[in-house]
DNA sequence: TACCATTTTTAGATTAATCTAAAAAATATT
DNA sequence: AATATTTTTTAGATTAATCTAAAAATGGTA
């Protein structure tokens, strides 16, 4: 067993420490900032989506770094990164997170503008055997109730060729696959529209005037969507 | 909102200050003591479950009291006992481990030996819809994989008329109920023997020699067990 | 390039949950 | 009842995760 010695204190340097709810956040965190910007993720970025401090989060990547090294990098003032064993482990949390999401809408029958809450509580259950047979038991599902991939166990990601409902070109048909944006308040609203995954939708007309759209909804219904809403819809063509 | 003034400090007295885990893990093991011995819980045997010491237990006992009056009784050197809020605390967290020890079960096809850790974490999950919603899921079941009653969102518990197997009339048919014991070993020996909940029972001979008991499971296979299986296996004639 | 605004880090505190060692109280034994 | 043993509590530390305020570094702009 190796010692590291810093700042007057001696730490296990040991990958089999457990790794806690708060680091796990924080290692999800700096993850989807990565992914999002396609660099380094700044303290006060992961701050924000902690709900805490940047002095809070230099702390955390400091501890973190020095109890498990080898998942994230970091040099002073330059913000965090993963490394690829950090990357496995939010990746495995995405997973965690997107399978319980599925089961509480599948089989459970909550709505999916409720789910993340509980999921972001479910997904720190360290277990891998209950991941594994819950993927079993949902049919090992590729996409969450958002429209979101769900990684499989080795952390590979399906992708499909989806686009924004803004970006539809007119009178095509397609399917609504997911969502952008996947505040309760979103997805509420989606649901008024029916709006669902699965829908079937064709673009009648774009509205000069404000931006809004004129679309025909499975086939029978038409409907007035603004722009904002097509920009959070994922979609694709058939 | 009320404050309360003790060793210098200022604490919230609110009920809705949200219970931790280590709250709650002490609120059960309390509940359990006082239910199995009818007498406040010494700080001893709470932290012999905790598996911490004693004086983290007296520490605790006291946060507890003061950040969350009305839910524990204690007067010093005199043991802990819960108030009619804390044993509802504490029951709905046996409710919760039990329904999840059923998921687990029922429909992710654990075996009854390995699911008590999990539902040791799931059971801190806070939001109450999911364990209605799991409860309705599972059927309302009444109870869980060891045999032992499910509370209803109420709190109450169905009674069933059992008995420990030591205790079954010779030449009485039975069917295994529950155990009594519900350490991994045991229940793998159980396995092992064909010995699961429904299994049916009856004793054919009690020898004298070394307290063994001779008995026909399921109408067809003779078996010998010894007294410490025996007494440890709930039974219910039929 | 020098200054200013913003971002990040450090320094020093706080709180929850634990520990060990010692003191105090309760219980058991002679 | 006096003493010995056991149990419980107190006192004082530790660690993880957070905070605020102040110092230091970075980056953009005059």
């Amino acid at each position: 067993m190796v010692f590291l010695h810093k700042n007057n204190k001696f730490y296990k340097a040991n990958i089999m420490n457990p790794i806690s709810k708060a680091e796990e956040n924080h290692l999800k965190a700096i993850f989807n900032l990565c992914e999002e910007f396609s660099k380094p993720a700044s303290t006060n970025a992961i701050a924000k989506i902690m709900k805490t401090k940047a002095a809070s989060v230099t702390a955390m990547i400091k501890r973190l770094s020095e109890k498990h090294p080898a998942l994230v990098n970091h040099q002073k003032h330059k913000g965090a990164s993963l490394t690829e064993t950090g990357k496995k482990i939010a990746t495995n949390l995405i997973r965690k997170h997107r399978l319980w999401e599925t089961f509480l809408v599948e089989k459970l029958n909550f709505s999916w503008d409720e789910v993340h809450e509980i999921a972001e509580e479910l997904e720190h259950i360290k277990a891998e055997k209950l991941i594994d047979r819950l993927d079993e038991f949902l049919g090992r599902p590729k996409f969450d109730p958002h429209g979101d991939p769900i990684p499989d166990a080795k952390g590979n990601f399906t992708f499909r060729k989806q686009i924004l409902l803004t970006e539809l070109a007119a009178h095509k048909t397609a399917v609504v696959v997911g969502v952008m944006d996947d505040s309760p308040s979103f997805l509420q609203y989606l649901d008024k529209l029916n709006l669902v995954l699965g829908a079937k939708v064709k673009i009648l007309e774009r509205i000069e005037y404000d931006g809004s759209n004129r679309i025909l909804l499975n086939d029978k219904q038409e409907q007035i969507l603004t722009n904002k809403v097509c920009q959070n819809l994922y979609v694709k063509t058939l």
